[in-house]
DNA sequence: CGACAGTCTCTGTCTTGTCAACTACTGTCG
DNA sequence: CGACAGTAGTTGACAAGACAGAGACTGTCG
């Protein structure tokens, strides 16, 4: 947000970047977000969540890695995957050594859903954000900002 | 969200360009959301409609202006203003010929401390984000990107 | 073993934003 | 003028996350 418009503003090159990062991040994600819901009944942080597990070993994840994996807090992941698990879509399981613990594995039910939403959500990302972009365009966006998930742990400045 | 690991997934080129963006932005944004927190006592959001009033003309903007120039629907910007009026930064005034409308306008206050913020949250993107492009990827990023914020009213596919 | 600092997850409470419905007003058409 | 469709903004009810702190457990040190 706080995008300089035309008047006494820097308007450096990097800020259109930013902006651009901004806005392009904004509408597709609004898009795929609408998109989601309307066909498979659940948001995209959902999708989010069953996409770490299916990736992830048989015996699920805990809920400090799904954490580490996303963008929420571990207060927000125990109350996203309270929902999901009352959808269905997972089952929260012991631990075997470690009591405070929870693994958040996948159901059948939940592995069937993720797959078809995810199989309907890659075109839709598509169309949204790479169809606008040529292959070269794509391949600099790809280089230029992977340091921003390439991990790097915090994000810090340099 | 829904970023494919390493596993099974799609993994093209295009999907990383949309993974950066999606880090890029709630990396960078997380961080200087923080910052402003910190240091001026509002969020970006606040920010953001400072800023649009201070780049309008000196009577103000309407809610509706202010709704089409950011990522809020109509109902989260009235919301909006009403903190940020309560915190004296803006007043809502009357619009002659038509009392439906109304007038957001930066107060002497709000524009001292727009003023304040802007220019301290301007390094804040620097750092987080464009100090880890070269100058050839900034401008890789931006003209990649502009088509999400260079007048498309929706982001329509085609 | 017992104390104690640290870890893992969950809960209470609050903030922010959405959607749908509503009020108030405008302009047009008879 | 009076009806009426459309527009501007607000409101009620709700959903989703954040933060701080609680509860349960672990491992270490005496």
């Amino acid at each position: 947000m706080a995008r300089p418009h035309d008047s006494n503003r820097p308007a450096t090159r990097w800020f259109d970047a930013w902006r651009g990062v901004l806005y392009a991040n904004a509408k597709v994600l609004r898009v795929a977000e609408a998109d989601l819901v309307a066909r498979f009944g659940f948001p995209l942080s959902w999708l989010d969540v069953l996409a770490q597990l299916h990736d992830a070993p048989i015996n699920g994840l805990r809920i400090q890695e799904l954490q580490a994996g996303s963008l929420f807090t571990p207060s927000g992941i125990t109350r996203l995957v309270d929902r999901i698990e009352a959808a269905g879509l997972v089952r929260r399981e012991r631990v075997v050594g470690d009591r405070r613990g929870v693994r958040v594995v996948l159901t059948p039910e939940g592995r069937r859903r993720h797959d078809e939403a995810f199989r309907a959500h890659l075109p839709i990302i598509e169309r949204e954000f790479a169809s606008r972009l040529t292959v070269d365009q794509q391949r600099a966006v790809a280089d230029a900002l992977s340091p921003f998930w390439h991990d790097d742990p915090d994000g810090s400045s340099g």
